[in-house]
DNA sequence: CGACTTGTTGATGTACATCAAGGTACGTGG
DNA sequence: CCACGTACCTTGATGTACATCAACAAGTCG
């Protein structure tokens, strides 16, 4: 795990690549303004850093512009559970913000780009731009709902039932991105993320997703990632395909 | 299960229970005036009521004002995961005004009284009172950082880890809200409720929390919790003792 | 008093973890 | 080009932490 490193500021919000995307809202002109001011720079990293680290605290607030990062916890004897992972348009250290330490560390997964937002200006963003910020508490509430689920798959899930769902789950936040090819995705993590982010060992993770390629529902080779049949994957995590929140922030 | 039936409209805003307790930060003159207004009523119901239920949506907002509730999920086939407990000042329901619909039901443990807000004003609540929509954004980061504590507990932690994080967890909360009497609480679920939490069965949540007797640091009979060694509990349980957020709210 | 709820305990089974070894792919320097 | 290391995946043998099933005990309540 290397130290990340700022980067010179780069892309304008008006450019955002994230902007025009069908989950994301319209900014308007105000809103676009305070943004632009609001974004004291960028942060790109290479796959492996660890962003933000349990125990410190952060100056800053970050949305990832591009790549994968996941949130994870560790115990000190080692054993990590993975909490979460953070996609383009995440928002990530909304907790270093509130509190006064960061109570998870974030990894990035592959190489990646966040937009850097001082900590100091939220209160700005709160007095001047509601929208705004129920734009923030709106994707706070959406982390905790992913996080129910997350709590339900790994307390009362088989592993069969959880690995159907965790990979569903991430197929689809991608989806909704524009990240996939039809039903391939590139999936930036390995085996052991899945194992740590299901509570269950490496091996037993392996074993699983090799009972779902056998039952032909997936495939995952070299990272790329392939749903076989959505239906059945759904119907083995006992997840409602109907359900779909919209996203408005950004 | 029986269906919740609001009662008249009872404690004025500026007699709530909840002021003046160390944990709550103090209302300004006009954040009371709105909240007084905000507030458009109370509901009380008895233990095992169920306040809000999974794929329903809510037309209110909530604040416990009395008693303890717990937020859970279940799968099809009955398997049920409890998320985390609500306690007095707690906020219950913001996913139902953010979503169409609610993840996860509420049911009340004890006889509860939970204050009514309507989800309409939220966004009055965002636009004119910055400070209440930042303390809103902050019970969400909270609730947050509880639930990714639990997801380690029911991922990485072992049984006897995990029972002991939670009744110190728990034991905490009430304690921050003057629940406890010296190291006593009256904890007003069962150890059914326990095995929920932590993804496990009944009969070794039973097992485990003898375990925990044996050892002599806690003693649960009859509802009266009693913690007789905070610092074996907080090792056992690999909790940070130091760690301790302040509480904006109310 | 029986009916019901909550807690307790033992017997048995299984889903998982741990340990250990090897396999494949890819890169690096000689 | 090959030898070697490293990263990730795979598989089998063994052990254990847990679940499930079943029965009963103790308290509470109409």
């Amino acid at each position: 795990m290397r130290n990340a490193e700022p980067a010179p500021w780069k892309v304008p919000c008006e450019n955002c690549p994230l902007r025009g995307k069908a989950v994301f809202r319209q900014f308007s002109e105000t809103e676009l303004e305070f943004v632009k001011e609001f974004k004291a720079g960028e942060l790109s990293v290479e796959a492996g850093t660890t962003v933000l680290l349990e125990g410190t605290n952060s100056a800053h607030l970050y949305t990832v512009l591009s790549g994968w990062a996941f949130r994870y916890k560790m115990l000190p004897d080692g054993r990590r559970q993975i909490l979460n992972f953070a996609l383009p348009g995440d928002l990530v250290g909304v907790q270093g913000s509130m509190f006064d330490k960061m109570e998870h560390s974030v990894e990035a997964l592959n190489d990646l780009t966040l937009c850097i937002f001082p900590r100091e200006k939220v209160s700005t963003l709160f007095s001047r731009y509601p929208r705004l910020a129920f734009d923030v508490t709106w994707l706070c509430a959406r982390e905790e709902r992913i996080l129910d689920e997350n709590l339900l798959s790994v307390g009362r899930r088989t592993a069969l039932e959880r690995t159907a769902y965790l990979l569903l789950h991430l197929f689809r936040r991608a989806e909704d991105l524009g990240l996939t090819d039809g039903d391939k995705v590139q999936f930036p993590f390995f085996q052991q993320h899945v194992a740590d982010t299901l509570g269950m060992s490496l091996v037993h993770a392996n074993n699983t997703l090799r009972k779902l390629s056998e039952m032909k529902v997936m495939r995952w080779k070299n990272r790329i990632f392939q749903v076989l049949s959505r239906r059945r994957l759904a119907e083995i995590a006992g997840y409602d395909l109907t359900d779909r929140p919209p996203r408005p922030f950004i």
